[in-house]
DNA sequence: ATATCCAATAATATCGATTTTCTGCTCGGT
DNA sequence: ACCGAGCAGAAAATCGATATTATTGGATAT
């Protein structure tokens, strides 16, 4: 067995995955925009494949809320909403801090290794390669979290990200996080994680995301009134 | 248009609807045992129709956690195990703690009657009708939550609900809550609720959940021990 | 002019058949 | 006797076609 065989076990994804992860990416990057319609014919012809396969994807992504199934009439992007998006980052703060608790009461020496592997190689992309750049993001508040062992929960927390990180790509390149220094922030998280400073790190985490939140909220707002 | 149409918006549901509401029951109730291979072919001639609604059907319980899907294998019942019960039983207590604080915030008058009426239509149904009763017990417990105004959050509570119910349901009739009133547990939430006693309500709710766990607990390890 | 009904159209939901993938077993080699 | 390659048989995944169901635009009656 080669190590390629090891590294990737799933050879040739179904095509029910490849098409969950196309239209997921989709959404999330906002190239299909909150509320539109999603007709399984063009979308297999985007996709290049049976309607069978897009269904099921699509019925996968409506128990990640991002897509809604009207009964009869077809599939249709989530909305969005200041109230949904108030929502989420709230719940989000609620069950990232008892994540990042319990995490922290686990933690060893493999998870730390783990994070801080991540942690760097986000701080070595640049943020204007927007999607991997997200995808690092991503990753290493994941590993934060990744010695909880509540299966459950994490993938509450995983859903709850990626719900947000939507708003943020529809918020779009409107955001400038001038006044903030974002890399000593995960910096700052990181090692409060790494000293196993549960209050200081979590704290830290909400402040955070609470940040990015007012700014998100504010451009909401902005918008709304153009 | 007729009364009916209003009341009954959903007049005939769809195939998809039905296979998902009946696997979800059997699996609730434990007619497909944890761990059990759910064969499509098995299923179509149970149910009478075709494979495509079937596997919508069992993606969408997939995201309730009742289903594991195994890449190009199928799909299964979810596994159990202690870890798992204590795990629900945790998320739970601390999400319908949230929930319940924000539906007292909200509640108003209209709440209030929905409640004293699922109260009243649980406690005269009898608890040998184990699915009527359950049915009433469960739409108590959501409208206690039900001035929340976070969807999401419900959500994630209904779906911790069933998950628990559902080891309620495979501990059987090995449960006897000899020791116990649980009608007066009942009654005693509702009115801390009504008298907007959010401290008293959370403290009352969460000893009803993690006293029928502890019950749940002790008979899996009797029954691991057999 | 407005509302209502109906027909044509478009899209969804579902089915039956086909293709692909897995699984267990047999057979030959060591 | 044990192990692994190869071969059925079973099951899943997917496709293309059909049956159902919504939607739209226009004709008719008020």
């Amino acid at each position: 067995m080669s190590i390629q065989t090891q590294i990737d076990p799933a050879q040739e994804p179904s095509a029910t995955q490849r098409a969950y992860l196309a239209i997921r990416r989709m959404i999330l990057i906002g190239e299909l925009p909150p509320g539109e319609k999603l007709k399984i014919e063009r979308l297999r012809t985007i996709l290049d494949m049976g309607g069978s396969p897009i269904r099921e994807a699509l019925t996968l992504l409506v128990s990640d809320l991002l897509v809604e199934r009207l009964d009869q009439r077809g599939f249709r992007t989530a909305e969005i909403s200041p109230q949904n998006f108030s929502e989420i980052l709230n719940l989000r703060c609620h069950l990232e801090k008892m994540a990042l608790r319990e995490s922290l009461t686990n933690a060893d020496h493999a998870w730390e290794d783990k994070l801080v592997i991540s942690h760097h190689r986000m701080m070595r992309e640049p943020r204007t390669n927007v999607e991997p750049f997200e995808a690092l993001h991503k990753a290493f508040h994941m590993n934060l979290l990744s010695a909880c062992h509540s299966p459950v929960l994490l993938k509450f927390c995983n859903q709850l990200y990626d719900l947000n990180i939507r708003y943020r790509y529809l918020a779009g390149k409107a955001l400038n996080y001038s006044k903030r220094d974002i890399g000593k922030e995960h910096t700052d998280i990181m090692n409060a994680a790494v000293d196993r400073d549960a209050d200081k790190a979590c704290h830290l985490l909400l402040d955070h995301y609470r940040n990015t939140g007012a700014f998100l909220e504010k451009h909401f707002v902005t918008e709304a009134a153009e």
